[in-house]
DNA sequence: TGTACATCAGTGAACGCGCGTTCACTGATGTAC
DNA sequence: TGTACATCAGTGAACGCGCGTTCACTGATGTAC
């Protein structure tokens, strides 16, 4: 009758093999990670849910209670890992070279990681694009992308950086660290939306023009943007070290 | 009967003063504008748009034949003239110093630019919230977005850049807008939403790192970020330049 | 100038539809004695 | 081991509600002759 929260996996008994039989709860989660990240919290209705995971309209209010709290479910399932995959990317590079990495080099690691687990991760693009609905509008799970993944990333990559450069002081080094994920963000989202705006738009010459690389494969789009954003922002983080 | 285009403005007759009176259609657009870029498109209902502008429910579909329709003229009401100020403010910049401006000035001016534009134009705010929902979302209006403000701004700017700096090829200085555009979105979202998020968190002290600057009055706040993003990204682009 | 008709902006009520949620229920499994 | 009851996952149908749109209509203004 209320609202459950531990059994992921259920092992189904009445036949005379134990089989792995995935539970309707985890299905709904499936479901929803593809839906909500596709179409957004309010492009997704209950019965849309219910069909993509094959299972009953009432079985969403039965497992979660609202359809807000499987949003809020899906959400922390994919931002934990991912804030996990990060941190420990970030502490590997920190731990080279005897704890003294160089900024460039602590840069491109956190570049690189970034796009590769965006871009290339199975979970990436669907949390990339409810991670931009988010920003766009944080109203439906802002506070949890901010508390699970957003705030500790920046405060373990803060403190990595004024450790590479010294001459930074703190918020300097926040702003650095603005500057390097919104071209993140950007590059990544447009990759993942130019093709369906390049769809509507009458000439797809001038379109090429600001989207070049879309033709690429995914795997060298990201090693040549890792390449841009490294050397860009590892000019822009000396230019703002070395500033008066 | 039919869906009208042209008349913003009536003037009334039958008093013997003839006086301005705002037209049903031209309260529809202010409400919706307000609404649109607050609540976004799905967030809005027309009954809400009547409402807010004290007009009958019918008179959006009398006026504008869809709720699309209104939102797709709302956003042209604010792309055109946003596009034509920005793209006199890099040909007024262009033209500097015979023709040849240095990068760092060149940036100077479109970051500046950029950042006035969205933090302190009248209309600033709710195109800009209306930008931001359209890069997380293209399916209402990206296309319009994308036609009558990124393209035409792209052309401008990249052409701009090339002058200022022949080191650099085609591709890199797109690159290199693309990693200035990314920044001043990054910077004036979280301005734009700083309040809204930390009022959801637990710790604001820890909230406070990440936002630093929060505080300032946000002609203050512009002046900082200017300053940080053409310093950084002047940086970045000599750096782009001078690379092998 | 007067009259007949067309065109206009705007209205109030209703249309059918899809929404999130709730309810009473079923049948299988677990637990107590 | 058998029986009675509790607990569980899951179901089918219905709830009331707000949605975008449509319809028949009003009354003021413009136009033709």
């Amino acid at each position: 009758l209320a609202v459950q929260s531990v059994p992921l996996l259920t092992l189904s008994r009445g036949t005379d093999r134990v089989t792995t039989d995935i539970s309707t709860k985890e299905r709904l989660l499936e479901a929803a990670e593809k839906l909500f990240s596709r179409d957004g919290f309010d492009g997704v209705s209950i019965r849309d849910l219910a069909a993509a995971a094959g299972v009953n309209v009432a079985a969403v209010n039965y497992h979660f209670g609202s359809k807000e709290n499987l949003h809020h479910q899906v959400l922390e399932r994919l931002l934990i890992p991912k804030r996990e995959r990060l941190v420990a990317a970030i502490e590997r590079t920190s731990a080279e070279s005897d704890g003294r990495p160089s900024l460039e080099d602590l840069i491109r690691a956190f570049v690189s990681h970034h796009l590769h687990d965006a871009l290339a991760h199975p979970d990436g693009e669907h949390l990339l694009r409810l991670m931009a609905a988010l920003l766009a509008d944080p109203r439906h799970g802002g506070d949890v992308l901010f508390r699970e993944l957003i705030l500790p990333v920046h405060r373990v990559f803060h403190a990595a950086l004024l450790r590479a450069e010294p001459r930074l002081d703190s918020r300097q080094a926040t702003w650095i660290i603005g500057s390097m994920v919104g071209q993140l963000l950007h590059f990544i989202m447009r990759r993942t939306h130019a093709h369906a705006v390049l769809r509507e738009l009458d000439d797809p010459a001038e379109a090429a023009r600001y989207f070049p690389a879309m033709e690429m494969a995914i795997e060298d789009y990201i090693e040549h943007i890792a390449a841009h954003v490294t050397r860009f922002s590892t000019g822009g983080a000396l230019a703002v070290a070395s500033g008066d």
